[in-house]
DNA sequence: GATCCGACACGAG
DNA sequence: CTCGTGTCGGATC
């Protein structure tokens, strides 16, 4: 069940008259329940609860019958209950047919309707059928009625029509679908006369729809033709006013209804379209053309508050400071008026056009309070009959057919809608029909397209502002297409681009839009352009010939009001060519102004850190850990190792400690099959592990990867192994992802009898000054700033952590002490004892002697960089980087020589 | 729903 | 060849 199907099953059970014994198990179905539960609820035998007329279903609802009257104390009654405790479901609901009560038992949520209303509030209920809340649901109805009334449609109509299923007819299909969207809303808003498509619909396509197509067809014609030049059309379908504007410009086939279609048209016909919302309504309808999506309704789309962080800083917080500065100057406000019609918005990735929509009504808002203050001004002499603000100036690129024509509709939803306002406030407004020229969306391939063809450059008076979300790809998830789009763009233009995430396009595209011309953009990304090996080969791209990053939001988790938010963390960033206005950094609820925003979106010099295999100052090499690459046959859980032992005592000296992230920062314990490349025969022996050896040549040999079928050959080896794989003394060990909420990162110090995994990193037989460096705060800050991220987590790389980590040239006795100090966090470390560095780092109960040995570390550390201890992070990152460019400076010198050389050789 | 890291393919050097 | 990184995530409490 989906959400569309469950609010229907609600309104059946609202529209039918109240049976009380009946209720429960109608709503259990309502919820998805399949007839077996709902019998088996029935008789009683899945029924937790034991008050007469109340139905428990484990984790999913309580709900209860009352006297009339009773609801509140019913639902107070099963709130107590202890099987509420118990049996923990998610919704608790009491009703006496009239009112009804309800409450989200996690969130303490409570309900409070008509009994007759159920279905408007079905995403209160979701819970109940085992899905998480759905705000969107909740808060806009309408709209996941219209999608999943206008998906059933889709799908009938390619049922009965399978010719139109070829990508050619799909456009058609698409058109169809808006042009019948924008009927049902026209006659609900009062574009047409009340309800005149459907009601001459219906009228005339006979009761099954068995004329539906050819009357359809007439009317879309009519509505393309001015009256007087309807000769060759029914009658009847000049009733319609002439309407056009794009929308109506081509004429188009229609499909054949049957029973099934005709009767989702009427359903649509019925909702009240008056109320769509046309930003998130888009987003929704994007998934009614691709089934696969239909569970997601929309889930990606970007809520309001999201685009206007975009929009807001982009430009129109500086429209709101000139609207204010204008006060009481007709001259200025009339400034303004002008350059709002100057202003052009291009979304390069538009979707169904919710920024578009969105920067659209706000200036449309922004022209009315201008008009408003010059009408207070001049006492309305200058009213003016039409907005400036035209969808003309309004520009998409979007890569889905549906989503492209779904865009055009909005921006005439939200024309209209502006435009009902524009008249309620000045009382007159632009006749509805017919429709001007609407927005410029193309349906093409934005990574192929040259922008300028769409949205032409500013001339004179004129600004274009880019904005979006375009889609963040990782190389894992891209389509062919998709990585083929990236080659053409970057090949000739970076250095390695392969492994970075498509999103990055659209900012090469965007600076290269509006470098040397007055402009500016500002996308959505993923956090990881900010963050890790991008940032050195992405932004150097990107801030050149006088770009710079004029805003942008520091990382922020996604979240619009789908239930299941993308689980991701996202950045804005805003680019301008005008070395004017002031930077602005947002992080949170928090906004600074910056001297200058650099990749990292810090407020710091344009110095970007470039990863490096080797250490550029004078520090032992850091490698990535051993990759098993074996299906988890090589890993020994505690239990396995130990029966193995066992069994086996002389298979013992085969296994080690196996460690990885979680056994560093937990303290959890796991062993692997270790053995040198000519024991092979002496690990098969084992009966147990000959079993796993063959599950591992087996997973490798079934691999894409060329390496790893190379490796099927060797299956007691770990598939990728570092140096030797392990250390002759010790080791000291970095978990590669780790919480960014602990003060000190997780380093550890282990024994020779460990095999490190790739989620830590390792240095073998490493002097003990190391760790003392690696527990640093100093080493904290270069890694909250340089390191990838997963979600707000660290990555931790020897590339971009480790080898270009910036220390001084430290003396004998220095290092020395340094040693004594690493050795004291350890001795602390070890008093705590059995205690996980998880718990003794854990941000709100670090103890405290282990709180005072690192900051003795610190001070020692920091004061061989200054002399003192810094002062704060700030202090500390500005070192750091002055050092990192310092030694940049010097390599480089170094190198050049040595090229010529070469090139002369 | 807050928190915290696993495993591997694949590209880069 | 050898080595390192990313993941509109996922498991787990």
């Amino acid at each position: 069940m989906n959400p569309t199907e469950i609010a229907d099953a609600l309104e059946e059970i609202a529209a039918r008259p109240f049976d009380g014994g009946e209720f429960p198990f109608a709503f259990a179905a309502a919820m998805g329940s399949p007839q077996a539960t709902v019998s088996k609820l029935r008789s009683g035998t899945i029924n937790k609860s034991k008050v007469p007329g109340a139905v428990l279903m484990n984790r999913k609802f309580y709900a209860m019958v009352t006297e009339p009257g009773a609801v509140d104390q019913g639902l107070s009654m099963i709130r107590s209950d202890k099987k509420t405790t118990t049996h923990k479901p998610a919704i608790l609901l009491a009703t006496d047919g009239v009112d009804l009560s309800a409450e989200h038992v996690a969130s303490g949520d409570s309900l409070h309707i008509k009994f007759a209303d159920l279905h408007h509030h079905f995403g209160f209920f979701l819970p109940a059928a085992g899905m998480s809340r759905y705000k969107a649901a909740e808060e806009n109805e309408v709209d996941v009625k219209a999608a999943g009334r206008l998906a059933k449609l889709y799908d009938a109509l390619l049922k009965k029509n399978p010719d139109w299923k070829t990508p050619e007819r799909r456009h058609d299909l698409n058109q169809l679908m808006t042009r019948l969207i924008f009927c049902m809303f026209a006659e609900d808003v009062g574009i047409f006369d009340n309800n005149l498509f459907s009601r001459l619909i219906f009228t005339h396509a006979g009761d099954k729809g068995e004329e539906a197509q050819s009357c359809i067809a007439s009317a879309f014609a009519a509505m393309n033709l001015p009256k007087g030049q309807r000769q060759n059309l029914p009658a009847w379908a000049d009733a319609f006013p002439y309407v056009n504007g794009g929308l109506f410009a081509d004429t188009l086939d229609v499909p054949k209804f049957d029973r099934g279609a005709y009767r989702y048209l009427q359903d649509a016909c019925q909702l009240d379209w008056q109320e769509i919302n046309p930003d998130i309504f888009g987003s929704m309808i994007q998934s009614v053309a691709d089934p696969d999506k239909r569970s997601e309704l929309g889930m990606h789309y970007t809520s309001v508050p999201n685009i206007l962080k975009v929009l807001g800083p982009l430009f129109l917080d500086d429209l709101d400071e000139q609207i204010e500065k204008a006060g009481d100057s007709r001259k200025a406000q009339a400034r303004v008026l002008k350059r709002i019609e100057g202003i052009r918005v291009f979304d390069p990735a538009c979707g169904s056009g919710n920024f578009l929509v969105v920067a659209y009504r706000e200036l449309r808002a922004r022209e009315m309070r201008v008009l408003e203050r010059l009408a207070q001004l001049d006492g309305g002499a200058s009213a003016q009959m039409f907005s400036g603000v035209r969808l003309a100036n309004f520009y998409g690129i979007e890569i889905t057919d549906f989503a492209a024509e779904t865009a055009k509709l909005a921006l005439f939803i939200a024309e209209y809608q502006a435009n009902a306002r524009f008249g309620e406030m000045f009382g007159n407004t632009a006749p509805a029909l017919p429709l001007r020229d609407g927005g410029n969306i193309v349906c093409d391939n934005a990574l192929r397209l040259d922008w300028e063809g769409v949205c032409p450059p500013p001339g004179e008076n004129e600004e274009v502002f880019i904005a979006g979300n375009p889609p963040f790809v990782g190389f894992n998830s891209r389509t062919p297409a998709q990585s083929e789009d990236m080659r053409f763009l970057l090949a000739d233009r970076l250095k390695s681009f392969e492994r970075l995430d498509l999103v990055i396009c659209w900012f090469i595209k965007a600076a290269d839009y509006i470098r040397g011309r007055a402009g500016a953009g500002a996308l959505v990304s993923t956090n990881s352009i900010a963050q890790g090996v991008t940032v050195n080969i992405l932004w150097p791209e990107v801030l050149r010939e006088g770009i710079r990053i004029h805003f942008a939001h520091r990382p922020f988790m996604w979240s619009n009001n789908a239930a299941k938010n993308a689980a991701v963390s996202c950045v804005v960033v805003g680019i301008s060519s005008s070395r004017t206005g002031q930077s602005i950094i947002f992080d949170g609820e928090l906004r600074k102004d910056a001297n200058n925003i650099n990749g990292y979106l810090l407020d710091a010099p344009d110095v970007t850190v470039a990863q490096k295999g080797r250490p550029i100052f004078p520090l032992p090499k850091m490698d990535v850990g051993s990759i098993a690459r074996d299906e988890g046959n090589l890993i020994f859980s505690e239990t396995e190792r130990n029966q193995l032992v066992s069994e086996h005592p002389e298979a013992a000296p085969f296994i080690r400690r196996y460690m990885g992230a979680r056994e560093v920062a937990q303290g959890l314990v796991r062993y692997c099959l270790w053995a040198e490349t000519n024991e092979l025969d002496d690990v098969r022996r084992f009966p147990p592990l000959a079993k796993r050896l063959d599950a591992v040549a087996k997973f490798r040999s079934e691999s894409d990867a060329q390496v790893t079928r190379d490796a099927a050959a060797v299956p007691h080896r770990f598939g990728q192994i570092t140096g030797k794989g392990v250390p002759k003394k010790s080791a000291i060990l970095m978990p590669r992802t780790s919480s960014s909420r602990r003060p000190y990162l997780p380093v550890e110090l282990v024994g020779s009898d460990v095999v490190a995994s790739a989620d830590c990193q390792i240095i073998f037989d490493p002097p003990d000054w190391c760790f003392a460096i690696l527990a640093s705060k100093l080493q904290w800050c270069w890694v909250s700033t340089v390191s990838g991220r997963m979600k707000n987590d660290f990555r931790y790389s020897s590339t971009l952590c480790w080898h270009v980590f910036p220390i001084p040239r430290f003396t004998e006795d220095q290092l020395e002490a340094l040693n004594a100090s690493a050795r004291a966090i350890l001795k602390t470390r070890y008093m705590h004892h059995p205690k996980t560095i998880a718990q003794l780092y854990d941000p709100d109960d670090m103890p405290d002697d282990l709180r005072e040995v690192h900051r003795q570390n610190d001070e020692l550390l920091e004061t061989m960089y200054i002399g003192r201890p810094f002062r704060n992070d700030t202090e500390r990152l500005e070192r750091l980087f002055k050092l990192y460019a310092a030694r940049i400076e010097k390599l480089k010198k170094e190198e050049a020589p040595k090229r010529m050389v070469k090139s002369n050789g």
